[in-house]
DNA sequence: CTCCTATCGATTATAGATAATTTATGATTG
DNA sequence: CAATCATAAATTATCTATAATCGATAGGAG
């Protein structure tokens, strides 16, 4: 029951119903899901743990405000991972990428398209493929808690992206995992996520992250 | 409350009072407490979130096995998020070293008394340290989430490693943060670790990474 | 003797009610 | 009029009691 609330919760944020800054009070919630407080309770104290929420003690729970700061953090971290994702992963994925492939397609299908909304969907899948394949489930579960499928939403939709230039990455990547050569296909993802917020940096980072990934 | 609760479990688990494995009852945990069961809930669920505990449902909570397994899977996600703590680091660290340096000496001590409780300590303050001044709180966050607190405690108290040996890669690293030197220092703190898991390695590992890292 | 089923004990999961805390509002005093 | 303090409303935090579920065990049928 408290699963439901979660995903309940999850899915209202998600679409937006659920605004950053909007208060979650418990017991109107436990109404709305015809149940009581407890579950609620920890569906709660789950998604803050995914920083999706946060709670003030005797204050109450509100949707979690997203700062380009968090976002560039958030990048530099997933990057860290996806980079040793791919080296751990190159040996699976070997003459192997058919699946990886078709992603790729979805996802040129949507920049072309110019659809935002598909374009997360696929880029995640294709993204986390990868981290699936380093079969490294410490990896998987850390890289799982960055839950981007809320920050590549809430940013893409700020529509500070240029879909086609970011696409044209997977397929050096791809190329990298086919030949097994995880060093190259780690450096490039890393730079893939580099590069995608090469804008949001020039506003608040600081200059040795930028240098190193270009 | 539920934070005392956790707190404590914690302690005990770190002390070996509860052994891998141990059951954890919410309700003789409550009375041992003087609480109830709901707080005693919220903090398993936390230190689920933790990877301490695993809990099936209306099955309980049990204090969780780690695996050789699991150590190295830990080790190499570590490594990747300190090379870009490292990175990230360095220009922060250039020319402050001095409360690092204090930290290594008295790893160093610790590794000659052979003093494997000493050393956790101290080795963790060293790299806490260094993850830190990163100034990325999710990558922080990130780290802390891996809990290694409990992992270092549990593998070192089974004695598999040199603590001299590996104490002596703590001073160049130092010495490429000092100099400000980021891309060498994130290096250097990857091969610490893969160096340090080197004989897990051995047992449970494919060959991709123990290559790189040498 | 083996397998299936009903029942029991133990424990988690949920519900409902109460206590504790915070914030805002309004009264009181200097 | 400003500042302080008491009070009330709203909400979280906790407690107690009940329901739901699981695993083991015993009893009976084949």
């Amino acid at each position: 029951m408290a699963d439901r609330v979660k995903q309940a919760l999850f899915r209202r944020i998600l679409s937006g119903e659920l605004a950053p800054g909007a208060r979650l009070v418990e017991l109107q919630i436990a109404r709305e899901m015809n149940t009581s407080q407890g579950p609620v309770r920890e569906a709660l104290r789950e998604l803050e743990a995914l920083q999706i929420v946060v709670t003030e003690p005797y204050r109450g729970s509100y949707v979690r405000h997203v700062s380009d700061q968090d976002t560039l953090e958030a990048y530099q971290t997933r990057g860290a991972l996806e980079r040793l994702a791919g080296q751990l992963a190159a040996p699976f994925l070997k003459g192997r990428t058919q699946d990886l492939r078709k992603e790729a397609e979805a996802i040129r299908s949507a920049a072309r398209r110019n659809h935002a909304e598909d374009y997360a969907i696929h880029d995640m899948n294709f993204h986390r493929r990868i981290v699936e394949e380093s079969r490294n489930r410490i990896l998987l579960r850390t890289w799982d808690a960055l839950s981007f499928e809320i920050r590549i939403r809430l940013w893409l939709a700020q529509g500070r992206v240029d879909l086609n230039a970011a696409e044209a990455d997977h397929w050096p990547i791809i190329d990298a995992l086919d030949r097994g050569d995880g060093k190259k296909a780690g450096r490039l993802l890393r730079q893939h996520l580099m590069f995608a917020i090469a804008d949001v940096k020039g506003a608040v980072g600081h200059p040795a992250e930028t240098e190193a990934a270009r």
